[in-house]
Formats: structure tokens, C-alpha cells, sequence
RNA sequence: GGGGCUGUAGCUCAGUUGGUUAGAGCAGGGGACUCAUAAUCCCUGGGUCGCGGGUUCGAGUCCUGCCAGCCCUACCA
């Protein structure tokens, strides 16, 4: 086989907060992918970085009274103290607030402005006058011009219109809650579109996109004209000064790919290599291993950017999706975002090692952590399946040592190693769900072979030394093809192997040829069983950590406290004014659809008698309307009917929640009857 | 509304270029064993392959319409 040289990288992490089991996706996803290129044979080089530039890493360290350069490097440092601790052996990293990078940026930025890419034009943005500083959106809230709902973001409201932060009414900055002021000021911008030609080409052609991908880009971008790429932040932004345009920076998004090229570089000078073979060599890989939410910088811009400056474009992009957990979103409110940290403190990283292994595809699909199918999925497949069967023979064959030829196993030894194949390529293709799957079947077929040897009743009798060799000598070997197996993904579990038998793991090919006639040490537990009041620690832990966060303490409810803080309490009234709302019971007679609308049920609500009234309620996505008809609930009876496009509405139906699916109607204990008024 | 993806046993998924009675693991039920971390082994129940059309001698697999879910994006309130 010809060995390849391949360069790998994984998304450059924020060094905004710390590594979280989410994160771990795609740099354990990565990880694998690279031990597997080793083992195989082929020169492999990962490197990654700290993404340290932009506003928010500026405002955090302002927070904390420090330096930029003081927080980055401490980030930089938990980063990789994570990293290490789940296995993950970067050759490099760097950081993207280096020597190598700013000159490398410099560099790009040349070949952009050679190539006539460069553009300039005012824009206008909020300004906070206290912290003199231009304000992203997220960093300033205000009042929706269009539902009125105070204390929105920047550039959405919980009612779902989307808009400028330019047009909220009685902006604040979150900064200092200053009244921000528009000011203009002139940004650069690089000319995409005319690249249009390259890139719908490498989009179609290259082979470097997964379909979906590929497919996306080509309906969502490449399908009408390319928007100019607002490339540089006006001064004080913590990052590099463009040469050519003093008091303007480049934005944290121009500089963070480069960072990729930078680390490399930071490696090859302590490694006396030339860049030049690295990143302008025909012959040299290069995949880039990425999360489905910057796609488009490293499919569109990244390319771009690469094809300007001369540079090696992609062999892959390999993008994954997001990780949930029990099913949902990691949220911090019901501790499943939990962190690198925490989870260290509860169960071992050979586990999620292997539990992404089984859950990654080379689709861009999420990927669920079930707590309960972890725990399963890891004592099942490694513990009872795997780890036992060098457990269960381990205490002979300490005492017999491997047999000097091999035996007779049926054939098992032979198709597991002509399985090796069908394991590779699927690792090759990112597939480890099925190279995974490949392997828990070996191991399926390894057990019964003990089984039915019954190596307990060989050991009672002295004569039958030989046979007991034997199986132990077939078991342990089958073991050792495992171990080979899931090297890439188990690398301590293979190291154990080659400590048991004496013979260190480097190789794939090791699973090719049976070990004979060696010592057997003495066998030590490999893994032990996750309990699964271990992860609901872990849970609790990670709930604590948020709770801490936000001091109130003492509650015996842990309500948050974000839906007050997304819609503050409105100014006070008098009952006179309440006096004015007429509320009302009313039942729900009738719901049904409206075909033409996206969020709105078509209600007819009685008031008792024969008094209905008809309204339509965005709730479509939080009712079914069939289990509607005959509830109870609250209405505003006296609102002035409105003419919608559907038909007229003649009334409101109460309910809370920040709309979409999130909408919770109020109900009415027992004995309430239609009609009646709430007061 | 537009775009992308998904929909196969209780759960997680496999089903290669369309070809015999649709598979695995786990979970469930029954039994066996004791070397092993309440591990293992044997047997077993369970599916109108989202729904409807079409192409075909034959469709989970191809085409089409619809439904549901997730994501991106827009609009409407």
C-alpha cells in the first residue's frame, strides 16, 4: 500500500468558555480518524488551534480585568488539558494570536488585493458611547419595532420577526446600557461573487463536500447572487490591524482558517519541515473536520480565500452534526451541557470515545447521547463482550503462555481478519457506526467459542494442558484483532492488549497474523462498568454548576429565571385599567387548520348558550386540534375584531410561552363554566 | 413559501447495482453454564419497511403525490 501524507484539522474552538462533551464530537470524531491513517501506516499531521480573536473574547476579558493575552492563554491551557484527557493528540496547537498568522493574513490579504477582490464601503452600525466600542448584534438589545415586546436581541424578537439592530426602538447596549448611537464607519469587503465560476466548480466537482452539502450550497448560495463578505471590524476590536487600512481589523472569521496554516507552520519550524510540502503539495491531503454551523466559511469563503492566495484547496470537508442529549438540545438548565470537565469526574473518556464511535456516520445528521443507551451500549459491547474474553481466559493463560502454532478455531481467526477490510474502509469513509458494528459482530462470534470449549473443565484436568492452551491462545488472539480493531478509537484498551501479550499495538496489519508460542502476563481489569448513578451524578453536577452561576440560591424550585429576563414586567396599572380587559371562559367547539397558515388554529369558542365568537390563535405548533375541542380556556372577549387574511378574529386566547411549539394555553379547575368573567 | 435531510421491530440502527419466507444488537420471554466485571451461551415472541399512486415478471430499494419530524431561509400575524 503507498503511504499517504495527509494533513488533518478540526474547527479552531473559541477560547470563550471551556470544552464541552458537544465539542468532543467532532475532536474524538477527528482523533479517531487520524490514529486510524497511523495505524494504517500513513504520515499524518493534526493540528488545531485557539480561536482568540473578536469582540467577545475583547468584552470578556474587559469583564474580568485582564489582558486579552492573559485570558486566551489560560483558555488555551484548559483547552488542551481537555483535550489530552479524552485522548486527543494534536502534533500542534497553536493559537490564532501568533507571529506566523498575522503574517500569514497579511499575505492573503495581498493576493486578495491583487486580485482585485477588495472592495470598500461605509456602513452603519450602533456605537456605545461609554465603552467605545461598535456593537454586534448580540451585544445590543432594545424594544421590537414590530410586536413591541421590550428587551429583545439584536436582531430577533421572541415574536419572530428578524431585523436590523439599527431599527430597534430605545436600543440599550448590554455593555454598558449605554443608548447606543449610529455612527458610520468604512468597511472592507471581499467581492465573492466573483469567484462564482471556481466555486460552483469545486462545489460540484471536487469531491471534497458530502452531498447534502454540496446539494445546500448550490440551492442556497450559489442559486442567486453571492453578497459581498463584510471581511474587517472597525478599531477597538482585539485582533490583527489590517496593514493597508489602519484602525480597521480583520474580522475574527478572515483570520481564524488562516490559523490552520499558522499552526502547521509553528510545527514545521519545530520540526525543521517546509510549509510548502504541507500546504502547496499536489501529493498532501488535507481534511478538515467541521460542525454543520460554519459550513459555509470553510466551503465557500475558505476556498476562496485558498484558491486567491495559491494555497492547497480541501480534499475533504467532513461535517457533522450536533450532539443532543436524552433526545434534546444541551441545554444548561437541565445539566446535560455538561462540560469536559465535569464529565471527567464521572466516567472514563474511553467511553464517549467509543459511544460517538457507534454513533458517527458520514452524514450531517445530530447525534444523540442517550444516558441510558450510553450505559448499555458501552458494558454490553466492551465490558461483556469484548474485555471478557480476554477476562475469562486471562487467569490460565498466564499460567500456559500462547501455543506454539495455531489451532484449530473454526475459521474465526481467518474471517476476522478478512474483515479488516470492510472495518478500514468504513473507517476511511468516517463510517465508524458501521466499522463499529463490523466489530461487535467478531466479538458476538468469539464468545460462544469459549463457551463451547468450556476451558473451566480443561483447567480440573492436568491431561488436557494442551487444549486449554489452545483456547486461551484462540480466545486471546481474537481479543487482539478486536483491540487492533478499535485501536484508532480505544487507543488504552490496545495499549492493555499489547501489555497482556507482550507485543505493543502499532499496526493495523498485527490483525493479520496470530500471536505464538509468547508469555502471557498477568491479567489486569481493562475497563470497568459505567454505573449509571455515575452519569446521573454527572447531571445533578453540571445543573449545580448553572445554579452557581446564577446566585438566588435557597429556592426550593429551580424555575429560571430567563422568561422574566426575555420580557420584563410591564409598568404598573391601575385596577380601573385592568377593569378594561373582559376575560372570559369560554369552550373550545371547534378547532381546525388553516391550510394557508403556518402557526394559526381556526377556533370557535362558546360563551354558553349561543353566543360563539371565532379566533384564530398561533398555536398550531403546540395543539393538536382535534385534542382541543371541548377545553376550557381563557379569552379576552372585548378585544376589537381584527380582519386577518384567513377570516375575522374576534377575540384573543390567552396562553403563555415564547410562541413556536413553546405556547401553554391557561386552563381552569373544575366547576368553571363558559361565560363566566375572570376577575 | 423555498431549500436540505430523515421516516424499516419497544429502542438504536443494517438492508449493497430492485430478486426467494425483511436482518442485527439491545430491551422482553424461556432455558443452560459458572472461566469471567449479576459477565456468557442456547432457544424464542415481535415489523401492512410513514401513507397513496405508478414503473416492473418482481420494490424497503426506482418515479410521483401526500403526511410527519429535524435543520437552514423567507414571509405572514
Amino acid at each position: 500500500m503507498m503511504s499517504r501524507q495527509i494533513l488533518v484539522t478540526s474547527a479552531l474552538p473559541y477560547a470563550n468558555g471551556p470544552i464541552h462533551i458537544g465539542h468532543l464530537v467532532e475532536y474524538i470524531q477527528t482523533d479517531i480518524w487520524v490514529r486510524f491513517q497511523r495505524l494504517r501506516g500513513h504520515r499524518c499531521l493534526y493540528v488545531c488551534a485557539d480561536d482568540t480573536h473578536g469582540t467577545a473574547i475583547m468584552i470578556r476579558a474587559r469583564a474580568e480585568g485582564r489582558s486579552e493575552e492573559d485570558l486566551i492563554a489560560a483558555m488555551s491551557e484548559a483547552h488542551q488539558r481537555d483535550f489530552a484527557a479524552f485522548g486527543v493528540q494534536f502534533d500542534h496547537y497553536g493559537s490564532t494570536h501568533s507571529d506566523e498568522n498575522r503574517a500569514l493574513c497579511g499575505e492573503f490579504w495581498q493576493s486578495l488585493r491583487q486580485a482585485g477582490l477588495i472592495t470598500e464601503r461605509a456602513i452603519e452600525q450602533l456605537y456605545d458611547p461609554e465603552a467605545k466600542t461598535f456593537l454586534a448584534d448580540r451585544f445590543v438589545r432594545g424594544t421590537c419595532p414590530k410586536c413591541g415586546r421590550p428587551d429583545q436581541a439584536g436582531d430577533n424578537c421572541t415574536c419572530g420577526h428578524t431585523y436590523s439592530p439599527t431599527d430597534l426602538i430605545d436600543p440599550k447596549s448590554t455593555l454598558s446600557g449605554a443608548t447606543p448611537v449610529l455612527r458610520e464607519s468604512t468597511h472592507l469587503f471581499v467581492q465573492l461573487e466573483k469567484l462564482r465560476g471556481f466555486l460552483t466548480e469545486w462545489v460540484d466537482s471536487s469531491g471534497a463536500l458530502q452531498e447534502e452539502i454540496a446539494n445546500y450550497l448550490k440551492g442556497h448560495f450559489l442559486g442567486e447572487e453571492l453578497r459581498d463578505w463584510d471581511i474587517s471590524r472597525p478599531a477597538p476590536y482585539f485582533g490583527f490591524e489590517i496593514p493597508d487600512s489602519p484602525g480597521n481589523y480583520w474580522y475574527v472569521w478572515f483570520d481564524a482558517p488562516i490559523g490552520y496554516i499558522a499552526s502547521t507552520q509553528q510545527w514545521c519550524q519545530a520540526n525543521g519541515e517546509s510549509l510548502e510540502h504541507w500546504w502547496k503539495n499536489e501529493a498532501c491531503e488535507i481534511h478538515h473536520f467541521i460542525g454543520k454551523d460554519i459550513t459555509y466559511f470553510h466551503t465557500l469563503f475558505w476556498p476562496g480565500m485558498l484558491k486567491t492566495a495559491g494555497y492547497s484547496l480541501p480534499t475533504k470537508v467532513r461535517i457533522h452534526g450536533f450532539l443532543t442529549v436524552n433526545g434534546e438540545k444541551m441545554s444548561k438548565r437541565t445539566g446535560t451541557f455538561v462540560s469536559a470537565e465535569t464529565y471527567l469526574k464521572h466516567a472514563s473518556p474511553a467511553y464517549l470515545r467509543y459511544f460517538y464511535a457507534t454513533k458517527l456516520t458520514p452524514r450531517v445528521e445530530d447525534l444523540d447521547l442517550g444516558l441510558e443507551e450510553f450505559a448499555q451500549k458501552v458494558n454490553t459491547d466492551l465490558v461483556g463482550k469484548v474485555v471478557n474474553l480476554a477476562s475469562r481466559v486471562g487467569k490460565f493463560a498466564h499460567g500456559t503462555g500462547l501455543s506454539p502454532q495455531y489451532p484449530d478455531d473454526g475459521g474465526l481467526f481467518q474471517a476476522a481478519a478478512e474483515a479488516g477490510h470492510e472495518i478500514a474502509q468504513a473507517y476511511e469513509a468516517c463510517d465508524y457506526a458501521r466499522a463499529i458494528r463490523r466489530i461487535m459482530e467478531l466479538a458476538d462470534a468469539a464468545n460462544p467459542f469459549v463457551e463451547h470449549a468450556k476451558p473451566w473443565e480443561m483447567k480440573k484436568d492436568p491431561n488436557r494442558e494442551a487444549e486449554l492452551r489452545d483456547v486461551c491462545t484462540v480466545a486471546l488472539n481474537l481479543f487482539r484483532q478486536l483491540s487492533v480493531y478499535l485501536a484508532p478509537v480505544l487507543p488504552d484498551l490496545a495499549t492493555k492488549c499489547g501489555e497482556l501479550l507482550g507485543e505493543e499495538i502499532t499496526s493495523w496489519d498485527q490483525s493479520r497474523q496470530p500471536l505464538l508460542g509468547s508469555p502471557v502476563g498477568s491479567f489486569k481489569r481493562m475497563m470497568d462498568r459505567i454505573q449509571i448513578e455515575d452519569l446521573n451524578k454527572m447531571i445533578e453536577e453540571s445543573k449545580a454548576q448553572t445554579d452557581a452561576d446564577t446566585p438566588e440560591g435557597a429556592s426550593p424550585f429551580d424555575d429560571s429565571d430567563q422568561p422574566l429576563k426575555d420580557e420584563p414586567l410591564a409598568e404598573e396599572i391601575t385596577i380601573d385599567d385592568f377593569a378594561k380587559v373582559d376575560l372570559r371562559v369560554a369552550r373550545v367547539i371547534r378547532a381546525e387548520q388553516v391550510p394557508e397558515a403556518n402557526k394559526l388554529l381556526k377556533l370557535t369558542l362558546s360563551l354558553g348558550g349561543e353566543e360563539t365568537r371565532q379566533v384564530f390563535a398561533g398555536i398550531k405548533a403546540a395543539y393538536e386540534p382535534e385534542k382541543l375541542v371541548g377545553r376550557l380556556v381563557v379569552m379576552v372577549a372585548n378585544l376589537k375584531p381584527r380582519k386577518m387574511r384567513f377570516g375575522l378574529s374576534e377575540g384573543m386566547v390567552t396562553a403563555s410561552g415564547p410562541g413556536g411549539a413553546e405556547v401553554f394555553l391557561l386552563g381552569l379547575d373544575e366547576g368553571a363554566k363558559p361565560g363566566q368573567r375572570v376577575h
